[in-house]
DNA sequence: TTATTATATTAGGTTACCCTAATTATCAGA
DNA sequence: TCTGATAATTAGGGTAACCTAATATAATAA
């Protein structure tokens, strides 16, 4: 298992190599709001590992091995970001959140978070609940359209 | 902020107390699994930072500031863990995930958390909803009880 | 009371991050 | 081609955690 730091690196990679094609110090460093420096001495820890290519004043692409992790972590990074928006967090801070709880889900829970934003998302009707909550949030109490108190 | 660490040993100190009334190094260090110096250490630091109150070889227990802090993170760490549990995560993944998360969790993100939970643990009556994500889970297929495809 | 055991602390070190300041390399325009 | 600007690296430190081994205190039982 690699650091959150190692994770938070090569999502940085991912990145800004699905834009230009590889990343360069200068890059990550204003993506991670690291310093150069700093950048440099996880780049060669990175290449160490074999997580990513790296060639000194040329930037650097991931290896297949640092992809898998990047994509996971990507995947686990966008599953709870919908979460968040599904129980209706604001987009910044399910965005802020999302990066830092990335790194603390097990595989069993991020399982059970993609089968409940897929069954939110691609629910053949839209689901009368989530406007029920939409409700609740607003006033602090049960929408009611049943006589018998149903809520579904 | 205080560092998860701090929170952690808080929440532990907590814990303890409320079993035996204080917290001894070797409760805390069982209990989070590190060992005793270490523990002393931030014992130290706790006391410096008025979070508890500590003699040495007689204990801790928290300040009134300590004791703020500890309950609410046990607060963030139950709401995470009954979260989890609505999407049918297992108790024991649920609980070591929630230790994790509780520290990386935004003020704003753990209030739609404590609605959506008490949304579903004090409603009116059971909601559908979730027998409907127990089934998809199971059969990775909608129930559709109405005519029209309904999800509710 | 004293000896033994359990517990706690001190001393000294390690690791994984991060930083600033100084140096070196690359590149674009004169 | 040279030179100045930008970017990257190296050098040298810092901090917050953690650890083991050694020492000191407290509690218990003879």
């Amino acid at each position: 298992m690699y650091s959150k730091t190692i994770e938070d690196y090569l999502e940085a990679i991912y990145n800004i190599s699905l834009r230009k094609g590889y990343a360069r110090t200068k890059d990550i460093s204003r993506e991670l709001e690291i310093s150069p420096p700093s950048v440099t001495e996880m780049l060669k820890k990175l290449a160490d590992n074999d997580l990513i290519h790296y060639e000194k004043y040329s930037g650097a692409t991931l290896t297949d091995s640092g992809e898998r992790i990047a994509k996971s972590v990507k995947t686990r990074h966008d599953t709870i970001r919908k979460l968040l928006k599904i129980i209706l967090v604001s987009d910044k801070t399910a965005e802020r959140d999302a990066c830092r709880i990335e790194h603390e889900i097990s595989p069993e829970t991020i399982e059970q978070l993609t089968k409940f934003v897929r069954f939110v998302e691609t629910a053949p009707m839209h689901p009368k609940w989530l406007d029920h909550f939409r409700e609740f949030c607003r006033s602090g109490e049960y929408v009611c359209d049943h006589q018998g108190m149903e809520i579904d």
